[in-house]
DNA sequence: GGTGTCATGTAAACAGTTACATGATTTT
DNA sequence: AAAATCATGTAACTGTTTACATGACACC
């Protein structure tokens, strides 16, 4: 799973510039990849080489000049082509666990700090998710379809912070 | 959150070879490295110089001769540092999501599919993280208390599944 | 006068994967 | 005869992050 193809997705709802990629991937919860410089204008080169992309420079004065990315025909159907290929699992990368697995030499007290602290980190989290959910900046909304399918996509990662917490406060009540 | 602390914890259960090592981390559902050579022999290769571990040669008939490696004081009382540390979040990287995130361009058959083969792809992957649990090879259990922090992540794991598995019907069901 | 927004890009470093390389023994 | 296990390591590549660099304008 590229960026590249992130990025053909949002242009697919609408022409922006590399900046207004950045912003939209930046803010987004699913598109896990942190929208750096670097990755945003080195894809976007390799798209127009691709010809999955064109762009067109559009001038301005008293701010910087821009390039404003739109998707090809050639681009969507590589998107078309690529959202129906087989889905890859998640992959979950929690490093707490990696800490809990060593974490028998603390004491209780320690250890329910930490799990505490890992509590009220996981609780905060998913609060500023609640929040982005209602916020919801960035949400094509062409058709009701569509709108249910990102309802989702927001819900999948509210679902998984929520069974996160969930989890940890059973296992904080089972070393009481 | 380095394949180090990873490496320390488990020379910190026993001493091991890099192959060792490989196999547990390989094998483990919530270490999250590949454990390909080159993450792992070059991570020993600084453990050393950090004055982490120690290694001892041992030569063998009729196998290549192997290096044990040995976490020394300095390294447990490192160990123990990062246990305390500051919990991270979990980094929950889903392609699925932004995959879905342009589906709207398929029809209703060609969603479900969609949907219908990543459910059954985390039913597979769940039921293989549940098979694991059950085998559980490499789990230490020194005290109680470790057997039941163990325990307790591989149930994270698991959850974590579960729940995906749950919101993919659930998505189904709405999609009707 | 400092900070934030708009807008582009590059350099260096680090992390991680795949594949290559060796070589003996054991199992299928 | 082929494949798997034991055991070490390297080379090349891809992906990702952090930091640097520029420059005008707007807001406090």
């Amino acid at each position: 799973m590229s960026i590249k193809l992130a990025i053909l997705g949002l242009l697919s709802w609408k022409p922006s510039t590399g900046y207004d990629l950045k912003k939209m991937i930046e803010d987004s919860s699913f598109m896990h990849w942190s929208g750096n410089n670097n990755q945003i204008y080195k894809s976007l080169v390799q798209l127009l080489e691709d010809g999955w992309v064109t762009h067109e420079v559009q001038h301005q004065e008293s701010s910087p000049s821009k390039k404003i990315y739109t998707i090809t025909d050639k681009g969507l159907a590589e998107l078309r082509n690529w959202v129906d290929s087989s889905p890859e699992l998640p992959e979950l990368k929690k490093g707490f666990l990696t800490q809990l697995a060593w974490a028998d030499q603390l004491n209780s007290k320690e250890l329910d700090d930490l799990l505490s602290r890992y509590e009220a980190e996981i609780s905060l989290h998913l609060a500023l998710q609640e929040e982005k959910k209602r916020r919801s900046l960035y949400v094509p909304n062409r058709t009701e379809r569509e709108a249910c399918l990102w309802e989702m996509i927001a819900e999948n990662i509210i679902s998984s912070y929520r069974n996160e917490l969930l989890w940890v406060q059973q296992l904080r009540q089972k070393l009481v």
